[in-house]
DNA sequence: GCATAAACCGTCAGCTCTGATTGTTTTTGG
DNA sequence: CCAAAAACAATCAGAGCTGACGGTTTATGC
């Protein structure tokens, strides 16, 4: 679509270096965390993730040296990903007309039981006895949980240090609520587990 | 100290059978255990277990013929070892006078805060995608579970469904909270958020 | 005691995973 | 159009891990 530079006619659509090598990378990457969910950890080979890129070795290993640089990466991607998103999306439903708080308990919900999530479980707890791979995934963390603060605090309008620990403990909740479906699949269950701390967020924010 | 069917004096104290077997399988467990603490999953092969256990290739294989055997036995070792212990420890503490739900979040964070619950967290995270091992754990769970339950209602007095639910909460936040250790070690920082939970548990279970 | 079985030992073959290497195609800059 | 660089391809050697095997020691039941 594009004409750069040569002359008149461009015959075929060149593909740019820069546009093969985001492509291929992201494939790499979605083939890694894809692998995440379904094989753990230890099944995410490099083989294994090549092979579900459709990606020769050798391109592989030019994108990505080592597995460790894929993994690590892996978790990059993640963060570009999950970015900015939430305090997007956050102030969009509330503009639908949502209430803020049970829309912001919901959302998390849906975050934290997406199945993308076992990916970032299986890179945290790989990471707890690797440092590289801790110190991207806690950059992850902090990054994600800034912006949940965020969007919560451009929500009620709240910046206290009440306000921001009541936050922080619905992300530790989810979290263990989230490893509680290794065991059981009952989505109604955790429904109900959830709309039960709607409310004990309504207590630890001072509300009724 | 006990003769069993040959004549009169036992000149030295042969070592039974069943003793030694249990005692190397202990070993062997026992390092697996510390492997998975130190190593994670991934890094705890059959290897570095015998090693730790200071077994040979041949001991270790005969009693635990498969990588897998060995890991399952270790959730199940974890079992035995967690078993009733709950239950006892904090009839222990109440009689010595201590605030009941107090004790409880107390003694809950103990225990999520122990390095032997790092082992439990690699079992967990491997179950997902491993059937066999999650069977097993799930039986851990459980047992741990309700272990907790029935401590909790011996002293409280409560088997409605708001109090599980209460509990089951606890736990959920509990570990949660345990996974964040995995980046920051600020452990003031936690037991400041478990006794805000202790204020949280009072309102769940509706006292004042 | 003695045969049997269980616990224990050390080595080895086979497999898989990783990352290195060499070669081929495609794009880019001049 | 051409040289250089980047993307892609395929094969291969090395290392680590698993589980099999044959052999040795120690306890047990008769």
């Amino acid at each position: 679509m594009k004409n750069t530079g040569t002359g008149a006619a461009s015959k075929r659509a060149r593909v740019p270096q820069a546009e093969r090598r985001r492509i291929t990378r992201t494939k790499l990457l979605d083939a890694t965390i894809e692998s995440l969910i379904e094989k753990g950890y230890p099944g995410t080979t490099t083989v294994e993730v090549g092979e579900r890129a459709g990606m020769s070795r050798g391109a592989q290993l030019h994108h990505f040296p080592s597995r460790a640089d894929l993994l690590i990466a892996a978790t990059e991607h993640l963060t570009r990903e999950r970015g900015k998103e939430f305090e997007v999306e956050i102030k969009a439903r509330i503009a639908e007309g949502g209430e803020p708080i049970d829309t912001m308990v919901d959302m998390l919900w849906e975050m934290f039981s997406d199945p993308l999530y076992w990916a970032v479980i299986e890179l945290m707890v790989a990471a707890r006895t690797d440092a590289d791979l801790r110190e991207k995934l806690e950059r992850f963390e902090r990054g994600l949980g800034l912006s949940i603060q965020k969007g919560f605090q451009g929500l009620v309008g709240r910046t206290d240090r009440d306000a921001k620990i009541a936050i922080e403990m619905t992300l530790y909740f989810m979290r263990g609520l989230a490893m509680e479906r290794i065991f059981r699949q009952n989505d109604s269950h955790y429904k109900g587990l959830v709309n039960r701390w709607k409310t004990q967020l309504r207590m630890l924010l001072g509300d009724s």
